[in-house]
DNA sequence: GTTCTGACTGCGA
DNA sequence: GTCGCAGCCAGAA
């Protein structure tokens, strides 16, 4: 089959990500083929709303949700990774170490 | 075609 | 722990 794009392999990493897990925009891009497109995978991620899309594991290289706190997203991200276990405290996920880790968490080995 | 902006990252203070 | 600065890339107008 055909090459997928920068953003359909972006979407298809973020929907690699297992209930419960958690990971970072770098890791995302990485995994998609992109090393440092984080950016890109931000940007994917604000224009589109794909229901079926688990954004909100999606967070940042600190482990924290990327918008702004007191957003309608990020409320909602909250709550969201509650729903599935992950802990979140003041805008910040407990119980994962760093999301620079959850490469080997998620997918059990770095890409190839 | 050019210009702007951005749900980012890493480093230093 | 937080804050600021600079770099990088791609999509949208």
């Amino acid at each position: 089959m055909a090459e997928l794009s920068a953003a359909d392999r972006i979407f298809a990493a973020i929907r690699a990500i297992p209930r419960g897990q958690v990971a970072g925009y770098g890791e995302i891009a990485r995994r998609a083929g992109l090393p440092g497109r984080a950016r890109l995978v931000a940007r994917l991620l604000s224009e589109n709303s794909d229901p079926r899309l688990p954004w909100h594991r999606v967070l940042r290289s600190d482990g924290r949700i990327a918008m702004p706190d007191g957003s309608k997203g990020h409320a909602e991200q909250t709550r969201r990774l509650r729903a599935e276990g992950v802990w979140v405290e003041n805008g910040r996920v407990r119980g994962l170490k760093a999301a620079a880790t959850v490469d080997e968490q998620i997918w059990g080995m770095p890409p190839e």
